[in-house]
DNA sequence: ACAAAAGTGTTAACCGTACACCCATGA
DNA sequence: TCATGGGTGTACGGTTAACACTTTTGT
């Protein structure tokens, strides 16, 4: 990083913000947490979970902060997408914005909080129009996110600490909007000892019943290999 | 992007910069492009090549403009990295940086460029000491680079637009810093359809001489498929 | 007994990898 | 003729993809 002749004037007027793109499932479908803009600009439209970085925090920290002074979200593992810095991204300002995303559990976000936050899930089939540049973002981070959940075990934060087979797959499913084969997905599971059946069964769903499954994480620091 | 509650004089002391990974080939292996610093501060180490991003200019753009004034190289498309923020990465200052990355034809960067700009091309086994987080985004950019090119056809830029089979192995083996099989390798080139062998030799590197080839973009962006 | 979901194996195609010799040429 | 680098094919093992029936149990 090196200074160049432009004055530091010029360079203050930069805003850098942050924007979360969080990943939530239901009903066999991925959803997208989206807010609600209560104050200008773009009042009442809706928009990624979005805010300014503070001078005195880490752009990963600030992600956090943001996500959890308008979601009331805390301790999310989110990941940097990509930063966005047109020149015209937002219609009244000059702001460069990092894009972080993350998966959740999506009964660890209540109804009480989605109401206080003014804060609503949507199928990412059906996003509304956001501010900005916002879809962009949600595209990119959709892409990337269904890259990276092939090949990294980053979709358990999706479901119950304890889960069945048919439920994973159904996230699968539901995650990449497309058919597994129950037979290969169930081989590819089983040649992951870290992800570990247990002896209880889940008799919510069938007569029979399905039996439990837990990913052991620190098993899986060790093997390190994920496939599905 | 939300306002925070933060004020606006918080917010405009953090500074934008970009910085470049600017890769080259030379003697079969892979080199970066460094700096040396002229002006405080960390006058005199080595550093990336890098700016504050200006007002009125794309966070892209600013990438380009960048390393034209640092290094003289024009128009040479670059990808972003990554974006890092940490609050102390830079000693003075508040400044986030997004990094990009590019490779270009080493001959393209005469010497009279690198002595007018203070430049020097490093082994990327002997990248010096650099300035702040500088040693980080260098790894990083080399991992996700190795990633790429295999999967991408982003290295023809480092080769003449024509060029021999062994030329290129040499070319990957030199990225990759591993050998790879020479029947292996030819044969994945001979099903990418966009590779074409001319007529011509190079007699230059063997007696017997080597085939030319040559990179079809335009058969590429049809094919859409890449991996060596 | 039947409906509804859970669970289970085999085969064929494909891809990655390992491996060794002949060819063409100029000196 | 020999030294040098260019060029070629095959066999094995692992991975992926396609495919259909049996099991359990509550009603």
């Amino acid at each position: 990083m090196i200074k160049s002749n432009r004055t530091e004037q010029t360079i203050q007027q930069i805003k850098v913000s942050v924007d979360c793109i969080i990943f939530g499932f239901n009903d066999n479908k991925l959803e997208l947490l989206l807010i609600k803009k209560k104050d200008e600009p773009e009042k009442g439209k809706w928009s990624l979970i979005g805010g300014f970085v503070g001078f005195d925090e880490d752009l990963d920290e600030a992600a956090n902060r943001i996500l959890s002074d308008l979601s009331g979200l805390q301790d999310i593992y989110m990941e940097q997408i990509k930063t966005f810095g047109k020149v015209n991204r937002c219609s009244f300002d000059r702001v460069i914005s990092s894009t972080y995303s993350a998966m959740i559990l999506k009964s660890s976000y209540t109804e009480d909080q989605i109401e206080k936050y003014n804060a609503q899930w949507f199928p990412i089939t059906e996003v509304p129009e956001l501010i900005f540049d916002h879809n962009d973002m949600v595209d990119i981070a959709i892409k990337r996110m269904r890259r990276r959940v092939r090949n990294f075990p980053i979709a358990f934060n999706l479901l119950p600490s304890k889960f069945t087979l048919p439920q994973l797959q159904a996230l699968y499913e539901g995650i990449l909007d497309e058919t597994l084969d129950k037979r290969n997905f169930r081989r590819k599971v089983s040649q992951m000892n870290y992800l570990v059946k247990l002896e209880e069964k889940d008799m919510t769903e069938s007569r029979r019943g399905a039996f439990l499954y837990r990913f052991d994480e620190a098993w899986y620091k060790k093997e390190k290999h994920f496939n599905l």
